[in-house]
DNA sequence: CGAGAATAGTTGAACGCTCAACCAAAACGC
DNA sequence: GCGTTTTGGTTGAGCGTTCAACTATTCTCG
């Protein structure tokens, strides 16, 4: 069967390439200044955040993939470099002899410490600064929608 | 002199966090089924688009990088495997002798017409399928605020 | 005009990501 | 219990991007 294809009109046409656009050139600006003063990519950047969060500094390699949304497989790249640049650990998970956890060493810890002022600014100032508070909480709601579309089964 | 950190307030935070979340898995869901369908990613398809829809279906290489957001080098690299797949030619610019056009060939066309059907619907079903009217222009407005305020010097 | 600066584009190495294939351990089902 | 399936994680090849270095042409202006 032939189904016709809902093309876009005007509007959302420059809807999407704005958003192709803004978005784009966000990530590179931030991820080219992270990597300029933390010497990390933004992906390697979240995933030391989000061990810093969690319990005792560590978590599961697979609820790290869920937070971070990346693949196992990237994640695990991601924390053989981290391994290797000194600032997360593996160990073998105590319940589950398939497991492992990746914790943040003090090294990492510091090094994040140390670059988190500057992304901050950077997030701060490339994002935020850009946008009114309502249009903030409008970013907010469509981004959630978003991300609750897209994980739908 | 001490500057003090802005940190971001919990609801920015939360906006920064579904920002990130939405956007990156709404371009790798299209990256995905691009590649899957066309066998190409996203930022060759936009090439192809950008060319096809040029004046003689060419454009100089600098004009073809800032029209899709890339370095000069990502956008060499990118017309080589271009040319290598047979949808794309580069030919010298006639006024300026260090330049190079770049230009879609018939097949480049038709890789590009079977693609875009597919493609448009996934943008349908995955960006705006998921706003409201009023989020659509919302986004449109918060993108376009965006991209000047990063663009300003 | 001619020297220096700016512009156009390419190249190769290093890096990060994707995909498919893979191994090991746990959970399931009869 | 034991074969099957599922889950957790890793690996290596291939691809696309970045960055810095480089060549070649054009522009600037004293």
């Amino acid at each position: 069967m032939v189904v016709m294809t809902r093309w876009l009109d005007p509007d959302e046409q420059r809807t999407w390439r704005a958003f192709l656009a803004a978005s784009r050139a966000l990530m590179e600006t931030l991820d080219r200044e992270l990597q300029r003063d933390a010497g990390m990519p933004h992906a390697y950047y979240e995933i030391l955040v989000r061990l810093s969060e969690a319990p005792q500094r560590r978590l599961r390699m697979s609820e790290l993939a869920e937070a971070t949304g990346s693949s196992r497989s990237r994640l695990s790249h991601a924390v053989a470099r981290l391994e290797a640049a000194g600032w997360v650990r593996r160990e073998d998970c105590p319940t589950d002899r398939r497991g492992q956890l990746a914790l943040l060493t003090e090294d990492g810890f510091a090094t994040l410490a140390a670059a988190a002022p500057g992304h901050v600014e950077g997030v701060r100032r490339h994002l935020f600064d850009a946008l009114s508070p309502a249009q903030v909480d409008q970013l907010r709601r469509i981004s959630e929608a978003l991300a609750d579309h897209l994980n739908r089964p």
